[in-house]
RNA sequence: GUGGCCAUCGUUCAAUGGUUAGGACCGUGGUUUGUGGAGCCGCAGAUGAGGGUUCAAUUCCCUCUGGCCACCCCA
C-alpha cells in the first residue's frame, strides 16, 4: 500500500460522476456553439502578473489562493496556474489582435481553474468551470444574450427553478459618488463593525451590502440604493437589459445589493442561483461586465461581458434533484469465444464491428463461455457474438436469450447492424 | 485562512485496551470441463500516516493527511 491519495480537493471522478460531468460538460460547449460563440483553448497556467493586475493583488483569489508555480530558475517568469479564464482569454484576445475580428468576439471554453481554498461539497481546488466571453460590444444586446445563454442552459439541463439575480455596479462616472455615499452612511458605526467590514469600508465600500455581520447587515437597510446612484447612461443601459430579458421570457430578480469587488465591473453584474440551498451550494455561476478589465492588462479600452457556471456544482444540482444525466442505453455488443484460440478472433472481429460503427470489445479472458456471458450481462451488452470452434458465428441477443443457428461473418455483421437499427 | 464534526476491506455497516477485526455488496475462482446478472462452496481484501501513553493501541492522547459543515471567499 503506497497510501497515496488525491491531493485536497481534487477529485477522481469515474462511473457514473464521470459520465455526468462529460454530459453536462458536452451540453455546455453545445449551448454556446449553437449560440456561435468559438472555442478557445488558453493555457493552464499564465504569467502571476496577469492575474495580479487583471484580478486584484489584494483579493483572497490572488493573494491567498494562487497557486504559484515554482520557477525553474531566476530568470523565469513566474506563473501560476490559472484560478479562473477571464484574464487570460482577455490576454489572448489582445495578443492575437481579435479586436479586428467582427466585433463582439464570442468565446467559450470548459475547462479546470485552480485555488487553494477550503475545499467544501461544491468547492474544489480543481474545478470546472463553463466560461463564456463576449468582448468588444458594449451592449445592452449582448448583455441580454449572454445572460440567457447562461440561463437557458440551465433550464435545459433540467434545473427549471434556477433564478437570476441581476443588479447594475454602475461605472466609472457614477460609482465613486456612490461609494462615498455608502462610506459616509456606515461611517458612524465604524466601531461596532468586524475587522473585515473595517477594512471593506475602507476600501472596498460597496462589499459593506453583502456582510453577513448583523450590525452591517442591519445597517445595510438603511443604505443609499446603488440603483438610484446610477448615471443616466448605466441607468438606461440597465434599463434596456430588464426589458429586454423580460420580453424573451427570461425573470430576473432584483438584487440592488449584489455587488462585484473590483472596480473594472461595470454595469451588469448577475448570478444563477438555486433557491433553498444553503451559502454557496446553490451558486451556480455569476456573470459581469468588465469594461475596465483590458486596459488594466495593457490592452485598449474594450467593453466585455461573460459569465463562469461551475460544472462540478451543477452536476451536484442535478444530482441531489436525481435528474439523470449522462446514462446512455447500451448499444455494446461482446465478442466471446469457446477456445483460447480465438482470442486473436475475438479482437480481430471486435475492431471489425468497430469499423462498421458497432460499440464493440472482445472477452480476452480465458474464462469458460458461460463467465463470458455473465461478464457480457453485467456490462449491459445488447448482444454477444461466440465464436464457435470451427470459426463460424453464433449471434445471442442478450435482452430474451436467442441465440441463432451459427453462420458466416458477413450474415452475423448483418444481423447486428439490423439489430442495432431498432 | 478560522471553527466544528468525522476517518475500519473497493462500497456500506459491525466489534474490540489483549489469540485469526465480523457481515453484506462488489471482485475473483469453482459448481465435475459450451451458454448470462440467481443459488451454493471457496478465495482475496481494511483499522489513513507518524509519534506518544501502556506489559499490550484499531480502540486513549498529539500531530499530519483527507472528507463533510459553518464562516470566509467564490464557481
Amino acid at each position: 500500500m503506497s497510501g497515496f491519495q488525491a491531493p485536497r480537493g481534487m477529485r477522481d471522478l469515474f462511473g457514473a460522476d464521470a459520465a455526468a460531468a462529460a454530459h453536462v460538460e458536452s451540453a455546455a460547449y453545445a449551448a454556446a456553439e449553437a449560440a456561435g460563440y468559438q472555442r478557445i483553448v488558453s493555457p493552464i497556467a499564465e504569467e502571476s502578473a496577469l492575474f495580479e493586475r487583471g484580478i486584484g493583488g489584494s483579493s483572497d483569489v490572488v493573494s491567498k489562493e494562487l497557486y504559484r508555480l515554482a520557477p525553474h530558475s531566476e530568470e523565469s517568469t513566474p506563473l501560476s496556474l490559472r484560478p479562473e479564464a477571464t484574464a487570460g482569454i482577455l490576454r489572448a484576445y489582445i495578443q492575437h489582435g481579435m479586436r479586428s475580428a467582427p466585433q463582439p468576439v464570442r468565446l467559450v471554453t470548459v475547462a479546470p481553474f485552480f485555488r487553494h481554498d477550503r475545499p467544501q461539497k461544491g468547492r474544489y481546488r480543481q474545478f470546472t468551470q463553463f466560461n463564456v466571453e463576449a468582448i468588444g460590444d458594449a451592449g445592452p444586446g449582448i448583455d441580454i444574450e449572454v445572460i440567457e445563454l447562461g440561463a437557458s442552459f440551465l433550464v435545459g439541463l433540467g434545473l427549471r427553478d434556477v433564478e437570476v439575480h441581476f443588479n447594475s455596479v454602475g461605472c466609472a462616472t457614477c460609482r465613486p459618488a456612490y461609494a462615498a455615499a455608502l462610506t459616509a452612511h456606515f461611517a458612524p458605526i465604524e466601531g461596532e463593525l468586524g475587522e473585515v467590514d473595517r477594512i471593506r469600508l475602507r476600501e472596498n465600500p460597496l462589499r459593506l451590502l453583502d456582510s453577513k455581520d448583523p450590525a452591517a447587515v442591519r445597517r445595510s437597510e438603511s443604505a443609499p440604493s446603488l440603483p438610484g446612484h446610477l448615471c443616466a447612461d448605466c441607468a438606461a443601459h440597465a434599463a434596456a437589459v430588464r426589458q429586454g430579458l423580460a420580453a424573451i421570457g427570461v425573470a430576473l430578480v432584483d438584487a440592488p445589493r449584489l455587488v462585484r469587488g473590483l472596480d473594472y465591473y461595470a454595469r451588469s453584474a448577475w448570478e444563477y442561483l438555486l433557491p433553498g440551498e444553503q451559502g454557496q451550494q446553490g451558486a451556480l455561476g455569476g456573470g459581469g461586465r468588465y469594461d475596465g478589465l483590458a486596459e488594466l492588462i495593457g490592452g485598449s479600452a474594450t467593453p466585455a461581458i461573460g459569465f463562469a457556471i461551475g460544472i462540478d456544482r451543477v452536476v451536484h444540482a442535478l444530482q441531489d434533484r436525481g435528474i439523470t444525466i449522462g446514462e446512455v442505453a447500451s448499444r455494446l455488443v461482446v465478442v466471446c469465444g469457446i477456445d483460447e484460440g480465438s482470442l486473436a478472433a475475438r479482437i480481430g472481429l471486435a475492431s471489425t464491428l468497430r469499423t462498421a460503427g458497432i460499440s464493440a470489445r472482445a472477452d480476452v479472458s480465458t474464462r469458460k463461455i458461460g463467465k463470458q456471458l455473465e461478464g457480457a450481462a453485467r456490462n449491459t451488452a445488447v448482444a454477444v457474438i461466440i465464436i464457435e470452434p470451427d470459426g463460424r458465428l453464433s449471434l445471442r441477443i442478450m435482452a430474451d436469450g436467442k441465440q441463432a443457428e451459427p453462420a458466416d461473418e458477413a450474415s452475423v455483421l448483418r444481423a447486428v447492424a439490423a439489430l442495432l437499427k431498432r
